[in-house]
DNA sequence: TATTTCTACTAAAACGTATTAGTAAAGATA
DNA sequence: TATCTTTACTAATACGTTTTAGTAGAAATA
């Protein structure tokens, strides 16, 4: 059905090399007459001739792809985080191979390796833990690679992400502001460079204002309704609570289903989301969050990761995108 | 870096036949010798070498990839039911390639050329309107096709689908035994089948039980700012209104913003989705719905794909998949 | 001992493209 | 008219793999 270049070259009695030129608009430079150019064009579009992309890459050495590879595709964080970086990437003829590691290192594992046997041009990637020999795989491998949302310090990559730190203490700050004298954090056990920044300025801040630190940490793989009932237990226990932090929208949500479940009416004080989420402005209270800003973090990320791949791997730098308090 | 079969077969000695053979456990059968079968895994093993998947794809015919085409993947219908579609195909040694064309057919035509010439294995096709031509293209470059969620009459393929009339009058019927008397329709102004459907359900309904009809059809690229006041106005001015039905789920959600924003507090009627929305159990008052099972989806369509890859291509079959009413 | 059968490989072609060096014919130069 | 340029192409090689037909030498058969 589809026609390939020598089958098109016999057809017209040329050679294939005279139709691969004319195809890549290399025709003048390779000095076809207009009039053959003309034949073969004309040809080339009555048969409607795709070219194959393997054996062009394979020639080309050029995928023309990137990989975007994110803890779960399926989120409200990640899912439209890729929707932009797909957006952004089409409008530079690039594709995208996208795939989630649900957090399982072995899957990013995996993931890594298809994604370089695929012969991608460059990698996005939110990494998992224990991802360093991969990472070192990648570059070693010269393929560009740009980390987002979490890194491992210990391999040296560009870096793009939000100051969480820093936006972690403007969520303090806030609390505060609106009154909040005992507030709790809620976070993931793990050890997520992100998620312990979060956490330790949440410390910092106890320290300074001799608030007491309360943290209730909830294992990653076991959120739905043990998490549920462990949030609910663990509030009840620190009667003096008057306020929650969630370090991720997700634990918000399950914090909401947890404490507005029945019974839960008198938990009645204010929580505030790491993230937002399309329906905390319509909740009652609504909740307040720091958000994120997607379509900066995705330019950023895809900016750098082009650049790498037009003019070479460069020295890591970080891309710190600063993050909105969204008070509500 | 990255060693060829070429590379290592000099090295070892051996003709690339014999490396290749060893690489793909087809030692035995080609009567390779024990001891160099072992040489030459030793070898490979130690320059840890990776094929080059797009060589491999050449020469096979098989590239181990597939192609998922939906409207949005930052969505919260189609995010995670593109992670049960990689979740499932990862287990089959398949990876897939996403792609979203926010409803525009200019976009599903290029996403699916770039597909085909990519040599995608197969494709799962939510369809935009108007992409008649390029189904019937993949057809024709015998690339098996599955098209769910919606379809395009007109060109016969395999089709997974929820039964979206049946389900948009168990709704009707549950609105009306909640006490609802005069509930009206918001849906989108496309002519989308599945679309069409929901709303012809509900006329029927309204035919059958005396009901007047109310519906709101909003374009679909201004659901925004502009959608959230034209519902308002809508329903203002539809003053016995005592329940509403929104087709989809962001519609429901356009709903909420519009309804629940400052001064609405006397709209506090029943609402209704079509597709579910992970915080409508905790909203106040909670939002029944209908809830198309993300993961029956997912199989069947992976399954049907899956067998047309192994078997060729088959007469086009329909598959439906029941939903759930969740009552709230 | 001449022929057949095994054994253990390898040579060669193929997948579909891009690219570079080469070439025959025509035209220009001296 | 012998040499140099230019024109308009094409042959050949490469990319990295799979696969099939082939082959040299050893062993078995008659």
């Amino acid at each position: 059905m589809a026609k390939s270049i020598k089958e098109i070259a016999q057809e017209l009695n040329v050679s294939k090399s005279t139709v691969s030129l004319v195809i890549n608009h290399k025709a003048e430079q390779a000095r076809i007459s207009k009039e053959l150019e003309r034949r073969v064009l004309d040809y080339v579009e009555k048969v409607g001739y795709k070219p194959n992309s393997l054996a062009k890459s394979l020639a080309t050495g050029r995928s023309n792809t990137i990989g975007l590879i994110v803890e779960n595709i399926g989120d409200s964080f990640f899912g439209p985080f890729a929707l932009h970086v797909e957006e952004l990437l089409r409008k530079k003829n690039y594709h995208v191979l996208y795939s989630s590691t649900l957090g399982d290192p072995q899957n990013a594992q995996d993931i890594i390796d298809f994604m370089l046997e695929k012969k991608v041009e460059g990698i996005l990637l939110a990494p998992t833990v224990n991802l360093e020999e991969h990472q070192r795989k990648i570059l070693e491998n010269k393929v560009p690679l740009v980390v987002f949302d979490r890194n491992s310090p210990e391999v040296a990559t560009h870096y793009v992400h939000i100051d969480n730190g820093d936006s972690s203490r403007k969520a303090c700050l806030h609390l505060q502001s609106i009154g909040c004298k005992n507030f709790g954090l809620i976070t993931i056990d793990s050890d997520q460079p992100q998620m312990l920044a979060r956490k330790n300025a949440y410390l910092q801040f106890c320290e300074e204002t001799g608030m007491q630190a309360r943290i209730l940490q909830l294992p990653y793989n076991r959120l739905r309704q043990k998490g549920i009932a462990a949030l609910r237990s663990w509030v009840s226990k620190n009667v003096d609570l008057d306020g929650l932090f969630f370090t991720t929208n997700y634990l918000c949500i399950l914090g909401l289903k947890s404490l507005r479940s029945e019974g839960g009416e008198h938990f009645n004080f204010p929580l505030f989301s790491f993230d937002d989420h399309e329906l905390f402005d319509i909740l009652n209270p609504k909740i307040s969050c720091i958000q994120q800003p997607l379509e900066p973090l995705a330019k950023t990320c895809v900016k750098v990761l082009l650049k790498e791949i037009d003019s070479g791997i460069t020295s890591p730098k970080e891309y710190v995108i600063s993050t909105n308090l969204i008070k509500r």
